[in-house]
This record gives C-alpha cells, sequence and structure tokens, in this order.
DNA sequence: CTCGAGATGGCCT
DNA sequence: GGCCATCTCGAGT
C-alpha cells in the first residue's frame, strides 16, 4: 500500500485496514497478526471521543504528525494500546487496533500472553493485541510504512469485509453515539462493551 | 455466556 | 481530583 491511502480520515482508512498484517520484530522475535477488528478517532474539536480532542499535548503529539506512524499511548495505569496515525499532517486522526488473529510467531505471542487459555484470545483486545507483538512507548512514532522498523503495516490488497460498524468500545459521553469500530467476521472479534461509569463504590 | 469490581498510574483541568 | 480508547477473575444465569 501506499502512503496516501494513509493520508485520509481515520473512519475511510479503518475499514481498509481490516485484513492488513502488523508485522512485529521487537527484541528481535517475530509475530504477525492480522487486523480483525479497529476503530477511527478524529481530529481536534471534530472528535470528543478522541485524545486529540481538547488539541496537541505531549502524550498525544504522535497523532498530530504525518500518517502511516504508530501512536502507542499507556492507560489504566497498565496498558499500552497502539494506533495508526492517519490524515495529513496536523490533523490528528488515528486507527485503534482492537484485535487480530496471529498468523506468525505463535510460540513467541503464547509466552507473551500466559493469561490466554486459547489461541483465539491472544490477541482479541487492544491491550492484548500490544502484549502479543510486545508493544510499549518505545514503538511510539515508529513510521510503520518504513521497511527497517521494528513494527510494520502491509494493508491486503483486498481488505476483509465489514460486517459490522457499531459505536467504540469504553467511548462514552459525546463520542459515544459515533459508530466508528469496524468489525470483519472472525472470532478473534473482542467482546463489546460500553463505557462503564467509575462512580465510587459506596461502602 | 453476562455481570461486577479491583488493579494501578498517567494525564489534564 | 476525576477520568480513563482495559484486563482478569469470580460468581451467577
Amino acid at each position: 500500500m501506499s502512503r496516501r491511502t494513509l493520508y485520509q480520515s481515520a473512519e475511510r482508512v479503518a475499514p481498509r485496514v481490516l485484513g492488513a498484517r502488523l508485522v512485529s520484530e521487537v527484541g528481535g522475535e517475530r509475530v504477525v497478526v492480522r487486523l480483525t477488528e479497529v476503530e477511527a478517532y478524529g481530529g481536534a474539536g471534530e472528535d470528543p471521543g478522541s485524545h486529540a480532542y481538547l488539541g496537541k499535548t505531549p502524550r498525544n503529539a504522535t497523532m498530530f504528525g504525518p500518517p502511516g506512524h504508530a501512536y502507542v499511548y499507556f492507560t489504566y495505569g497498565m496498558h499500552w494500546c497502539a494506533n495508526i496515525v492517519t490524515g495529513p499532517e496536523g490533523t490528528a486522526s488515528a486507527v485503534l487496533l482492537r484485535a487480530g488473529e496471529i498468523v506468525e510467531g505463535l510460540d513467541v505471542a503464547r509466552a507473551r500472553r500466559l493469561s490466554a487459555r486459547v489461541d483465539r484470545d491472544l490477541a482479541r483486545g487492544p491491550a492484548r493485541l500490544t502484549v502479543a507483538l510486545g508493544l510499549t512507548g518505545e514503538l511510539d512514532g515508529v513510521d510503520l510504512l518504513d521497511s527497517t522498523s521494528p513494527l510494520r503495516l502491509e494493508v491486503a490488497r483486498r481488505p476483509l469485509p465489514v460486517v459490522a460498524i457499531t459505536p467504540r468500545t469504553g467511548v462514552g459521553g459525546a463520542g459515544a453515539m459515533t459508530p466508528w469500530r469496524f468489525v470483519s467476521d472472525d472470532p478473534t472479534v473482542s467482546p463489546y462493551r460500553a463505557a462503564v461509569s467509575r462512580g465510587r463504590a459506596a461502602r
């Protein structure tokens, strides 16, 4: 694929990367996933569900950079999540990688995801996917289309068919309605969970 | 399968 | 101080 495709907005790019291969050679170990579920996030001032909504900050700076790079962030005090930056530089849209099927490096992925009881769960969920691939904040900003990068994206000539478009998992507030979660017909697609409110427990 | 709750810490106002 | 683009486990239907 050309970088040109990634210059479009995230909601246009998202369905096209279903079925794409994400190749990780982090730590000298090769693991490849075929993407089965993604979500689109918009830029500053346009998508209340996006990290970029309130403008550029140290954490989300990569989103404002050129398309085709990885935006990797830390959340919930323990998890990493990975995105593909899309759109022209400055627009800050991105595609969150929510799930995939391990197609190479099964042994490595299993060793990294000891809590997964079945292979289907190895990269079923955004934080599980980053663990299976060995991704951390060190990968933030890498060029996914550079053949020398430790993390690369190879988009399928024919994307997987989109069988469902739903609201985004875990996104609440004003961004909750936007149907920007794109799902293929595959058992590795993660279970949908609505945003949960974290009110302080009574007691 | 569904639901609920704890873990755990950075980010942003 | 409040809010997370989540995961895991246990217990219930």
